[in-house]
DNA sequence: GCCGTTTTCGGCCCGACTGTTTTCAGTCG
């Protein structure tokens, strides 16, 4: 059993008692808990199996301790069955409904025996939900559409795609008048791989004509909302928008509120409490005093914390190190002088050694490594010993030529099925950097592939695991794997792992790239690019990065060529 | 249900918008 199942069982759990009307504290107690257990880098289920204690999770006191411990067991969790014995399960699927909550939900079920999707449609078609108290026509509508909304709902949109259309609506803004300042809020600001809306920030102190302004944006496919300073909107693409105004004076404070997370918020609310003061997102008061707000320093400073990376806030220790003032220095992307994963036209990539080379170059890198595939990948004209010792050769003719910059001369090699290398030693030895990673069998148990992994990591010229957990976003699950044990197994071994840049993969996920850090395993971030402008993808993995902690030195490519040659010989 | 330098009971983040109401409940973030 996962972390992210545990999570969903509580929360499935927490909705239950939401309905039923159960005390909201001891709901949110739930949902808190499943949101701690779901980042939580260590499975619940080995700390179970090693009788550590649970309650040191953050918001797991003992019952809730138990509880987890039942489910780890026994796959079940008798209050949530008792609660699915007291209510139909399908009411879960109509929480799912945006405008329904717990209350509109119970009401539904006692007042028309509602209890799934397609009753609640068929009931809003025939005009029998209007005659609910509290209820209207307006509200049956869109009850209506969100339910048929649902049946294709789309996926969290990637962090990438997210960028690009908050790039574009900002452009928007822009352009109205009395426009200030405007950034993206939310989870796009912390940089997590996935968001579900967008969260967009202006300050003016004229909201109705920023408002105005925005209703002529031309992705609009529907205004959800339209208020005075707050509105919210669904772009073509399907993405919601939230768009939001505040005053100057107010927007580092807006900009923190907005920017998250929930559970972040929350305990910095509870300092400010603590401490006599109150935070919204006007600014931080004492009484009716207003103390500042124009920027996110001066509001944290009032709390006696630091400023905190917008990636870090995900109340996960960056308070703690804020108060103590430990919070890392983490990597940017200025701090990148190289890329140690591309391809070229000799296998599958789309530009050929030089235009990559030069591209790099543009960028400002002091080095690549070109890393293009090894033979059994066939579909991609993976290269064999013969063609990847003549690829050598022209890279060693080409650094002849080259000033100020190296092209290291790197392959990535497959992992076979029984954790061989696709390439033979003598080859591989003659590598500057020797990449490897798993394109097949992917489907291997969890034990088989942290063995066919480890086992792989035993060969003497291997240096950098890509993507070592296979998942693609929105895609595939990825390989089951027992990232702890590689990482551990690479820390012996004087191996890293890669967090793969591509918005797709971006693998090593956060928690994982944190977990690196706390082993001393340091990590390469790689672009994987099979383009010269895929190179730009380096920014989402510095983001990456970032939100598991990593600082300059737990970065490989960080180091200068003469550094990272020493590093690669194991 | 959790938590504790006001500690074992009594708190627990807070405001905008909508649709339904005549002053507010529910939802959302």
């Amino acid at each position: 059993m996962q972390n992210a199942d545990i999570a969903r069982t509580l929360n499935r759990l927490a909705n239950m008692l939401d309905i039923e009307g159960a005390n909201a504290f001891r709901v949110r107690a739930y949902r808190s808990a499943a949101q701690t257990i779901e980042s939580h880098p260590r499975a619940l289920q080995e700390m179970v199996a090693l009788d550590e204690p649970l309650t040191e999770l953050a918001g797991i006191g003992q019952d809730l301790a138990k509880k987890i411990t039942e489910l780890i067991n026994t796959g079940r969790l008798t209050v949530l069955e008792e609660a699915e014995k007291r209510l139909p399960p399908g009411l879960l699927q109509l929480m799912r409904v945006s405008q329904l909550g717990p209350r509109r939900v119970r009401q539904l079920h006692e007042a028309l025996g509602i209890d799934n999707l397609e009753a609640l449609k068929k009931a809003a078609l025939e005009g029998r939900i209007r005659a609910l108290e509290g209820f209207g026509e307006k509200t049956e509508a869109g009850i209506l559409k969100e339910a048929e909304r649902l049946d294709d709902a789309p996926p969290r949109t990637r962090l990438d795609e997210a960028h690009q259309a908050a790039d574009d609506l900002i452009a928007w803004l822009e352009h109205a008048r009395g426009a200030q300042r405007i950034s993206a809020a939310g989870s796009l600001r912390r940089g997590r791989e996935t968001v579900g809306d967008l969260d967009i920030l202006v300050s003016s102190e004229d909201g109705p004509t920023i408002m105005t302004h925005l209703m002529d944006y031309p992705e609009i496919a529907e205004v959800v909302s339209h208020g005075k300073t707050k509105s919210t909107l669904r772009l073509h693409s399907g993405l919601q928008v939230d768009v939001r105004v505040v005053a100057d004076e107010s927007f580092g404070a807006a900009l923190y509120y907005f920017t998250g997370s929930q559970a972040h918020n929350i305990a910095t609310r509870k300092m400010a409490t603590d401490r006599g003061l109150k935070i919204n997102e006007y600014g931080i008061y004492k009484g009716r005093q207003r103390l500042a707000g124009r920027t996110e320093e001066e509001v944290l400073a009032r709390i006696d914390l630091a400023w905190i990376p917008p990636e870090l806030r995900e109340n996960s220790g960056e308070l703690e190190a804020a108060l103590e003032g430990t919070l890392p220095e983490l990597v940017t992307l200025d701090d990148i002088r190289g890329d140690l994963h591309m391809h070229t036209t000799a296998s599958d990539g789309k530009a050929g050694l030089e235009d990559m080379v030069h591209a790099a170059r543009r960028r400002g890198y002091r080095y690549i490594a070109i890393t293009d595939h090894s033979q059994r990948l066939a579909m991609a004209n993976g290269l064999d010993a013969r063609r990847l010792r003549e690829q050598m050769a022209e890279i060693d003719a080409l650094n002849e030529r080259l000033k100020n910059f190296t092209v290291l001369k790197g392959n990535e090699v497959d992992i076979l099925e029984d954790g061989s290398l696709d390439l033979p030693d003598d080859v591989l030895k003659e590598l500057d950097v020797c990449v490897f990673s798993v394109h097949s069998k992917f489907n291997l148990s969890r034990e088989q592939q942290t063995a066919r992994i480890l086992r792989a990591m035993d060969n003497p010229h291997v240096n950098i695991l890509a993507h070592p957990t296979g998942r693609i976003i929105n895609g595939r699950e990825g390989h089951e794997v027992d990232i702890e044990a590689v990482l551990r197994g690479a820390k012996e071994r004087g191996i890293f792992l890669e967090i793969n840049a591509q918005p797709a993969r971006l693998d090593l996920a956060d928690r994982w790239a944190r977990m690196a850090r706390d082993i001393g395993v340091m990590l390469a971030i790689s672009t994987d690019a099979h383009a010269t402008d895929q190179l730009g993808h380096m920014a989402l993995g510095v983001t990456q990065a970032r939100r598991g902690w990593l600082e300059r030195k737990d970065v490989l490519n960080t180091r200068t060529v003469t550094q990272l040659r020493k590093l690669m010989r194991r």
